[in-house]
DNA sequence: TGGCTTTGACCTAAG
DNA sequence: GCTTAGGTCAAAGCC
């Protein structure tokens, strides 16, 4: 890369044993030491953060490629400007991929060595956070309940195709290298971090369960906006890892804006800044996307979780009321999810999904939505009820892997795929056609290559998950990647027509290899035969 | 001092 | 009514 790349050394140790602040004022990169304020000042809430996310002092083994190849600011565009610019601050123009949700430039969740190195990072840094995008959306949309009804009806839950929620490429990159060694390691702060981080909004946690069925505890959140009803129930493996994010109810409030000081848990963080470019408490249906929670699938600088913390943007500051009124006064909240569920029906799943879909579809190119590196066999298509776009079904054609999938554009906003899974994968990503290793797709070998942004979302029954060190291929002849030379065109997005054309998503639907597979290969013709009946 | 996590106990629903 | 499991409470301790 040029003068104006962004790149990390691509010595391990170097990498790995200097604080990303560091880094940023560093001789490596010719980046001003500006560029670590200004992402410092703009940043909040929650997420991982650079600053506390110390270089472990654990032996770790060297990263067996340049991170640079995640993080490429192209030509002509500096990272002073990146930042200043409002693209940045827009998710509208970030989004996740539908199947892979990756996002480059996420989160870092460094794993630090001791708690107290990610405190004196806080304390040292302000806060420098690539906010995590959630790779995938879970509705927790009625899926394959043809077949086995589930019993989450009204979550919405959120993953990515590794089963890992909240987890960037860049993340992943880290634990990829780090697992081995620390994988176990994944220390409470930087857990911690990803509770009230991870999706903009303030978490607290209110139990922790052993659930039967997994080795993996559950822990409840509940979010701490004074009578916000919003919980979550997030799910993470033993060395830490998310596997599985469940939200239930809607927030009946905006984003906060996370500023430094709300970044602290200490007093100052029940001073929460909350987005007011429409300076008000939005009816819980309007503001939409935040209701999500985790995602802001709507994606808009408003609630974008992608947003860096917009000390730029006119905003007041509203004090959170203590604690203790938050809980809802009616009823409890296990009657009210189950009493929204059944009320909703099936097609209702309790949350916002359904009744507000616009929540939890996604405004965005829906060019690689079955592109999640495995490979599908369409086994049927169905009209749902409530949906008139037809519900394509798929099976992981990989032999003995229980996994399917439906996809289904939103009736409401048929620019959006919703995807649900069910099931686990039982083998690795298979390697992408074409290649003849996956790995040689993979975005962090990726020499020379921007920053890709797949804009997507999908969405996916909980409890799927996929070997988490699988690593899903870039499938570039598939589709183009989302540079940051696009972002600096936000209207020009060279991947997609998408946002403008309806056909031009059609088009990108047909030009998706699972589909056009699809077509080819035999159907399940009894589960065909039950569809049509 | 206040917010947060931890964790055992308790509650509730389903079978 | 019993058992089981999921969800929640709340005291204790940490930061």
């Amino acid at each position: 890369m040029e003068a104006s790349s962004f790149s990390f050394p691509t010595s391990s140790s170097s990498f790995m044993t200097t604080s990303f602040t560091d880094l940023l004022a560093s001789d490596h990169y010719p980046i001003s030491k500006g560029l670590g304020d200004r992402i410092a000042e703009r940043t909040g809430s929650g997420v991982p953060k650079f600053k506390s996310l110390p270089p472990p002092s654990l032996p770790l083994s060297p990263p067996p490629f340049s991170p640079s190849s995640y993080f490429a600011i192209p030509p002509g565009l500096s990272p002073t400007e990146l930042l200043d610019s409002p693209v940045l601050l827009s998710a509208s123009n970030i989004l996740p991929s539908p199947t892979t949700g990756s996002f480059p430039a996420q989160t870092f969740n460094w794993k630090s060595s001791s708690q107290q190195d990610v405190k004196q990072e806080d304390k040292n840094y302000s806060d420098f956070s690539f906010q995590p995008q959630n790779n995938h959306v879970s509705l927790g949309q009625q899926a394959w309940n043809y077949q086995e009804p589930t019993k989450q009806d009204g979550v919405l839950s959120v993953q990515n195709a590794n089963g890992r929620s909240e987890f960037n490429t860049m993340q992943s990159f880290m634990q990829n290298n780090n697992q081995t060694n620390s994988g176990n390691q994944y220390n409470q702060s930087t857990i911690r971090e990803q509770k009230r981080s991870e999706d903009g909004y303030n978490w607290r946690k209110y139990g922790q369960k052993q659930v039967k069925g997994t080795e993996n505890p559950r822990s409840y959140y509940k979010c701490t906006y004074p009578n916000c009803p919003t919980k979550k129930k997030v799910e993470r493996s033993l060395d830490g890892q998310i596997t599985e994010i469940v939200y239930n109810g809607n927030h009946n409030h905006p984003k906060p804006q996370s500023t430094r000081r709300s970044s602290s848990s200490t007093a100052s963080s029940a001073i929460q800044s909350y987005n007011t470019q429409t300076n008000e408490i939005p009816d819980h249906r309007s503001y939409g996307s935040n209701g999500t929670g985790q995602m802001d699938l709507v994606a808009t600088p408003e609630n974008s979780s992608i947003s860096f913390g917009d000390d730029d943007h006119e905003h007041t500051s509203q004090k959170s009321r203590s604690r203790g009124d938050d809980l809802d006064e009616e009823e409890p909240d296990s009657k009210r999810w189950k009493r929204e569920s059944e009320s909703e029906g099936i097609s209702a799943l309790g949350s916002r999904t359904v009744r507000e879909p616009r929540v939890v579809v996604q405004t965005t190119s829906d060019i690689d939505i079955l592109d999640d590196g495995y490979r599908w066999r369409k086994y049927g298509q169905k009209v749902v009820k409530g949906n008139p776009n037809p519900r394509s079904y798929y099976k992981c054609t990989s032999p003995g892997c229980p996994v399917r999938k439906h996809v289904e554009r939103a009736s409401q906003d048929i620019r959006s795929v919703i995807t649900t899974y069910e099931g686990k994968h039982n083998h690795d990503v298979p390697a992408a056609r074409g290649s003849g290793n996956h790995s040689i797709n993979r975005p962090m070998e990726q020499n020379n290559s921007s920053m890709t942004i797949r804009p997507s979302v999908t969405s996916h029954q909980s409890n799927y998950q996929i070997p988490q060190k699988s690593i899903r291929p870039q499938q570039p002849e598939m589709r183009a990647p989302f540079t940051l030379e696009m972002l600096q065109k936000p209207n020009n997005y060279g991947f997609s027509g998408y946002a403008n054309s309806e056909d031009s998503y059609e088009n990108q639907v047909q030009d998706n290899n699972v589909f056009s597979r699809a077509k080819d290969e035999p159907r399940d013709d009894m589960f065909m035969e039950s569809l049509l009946c």
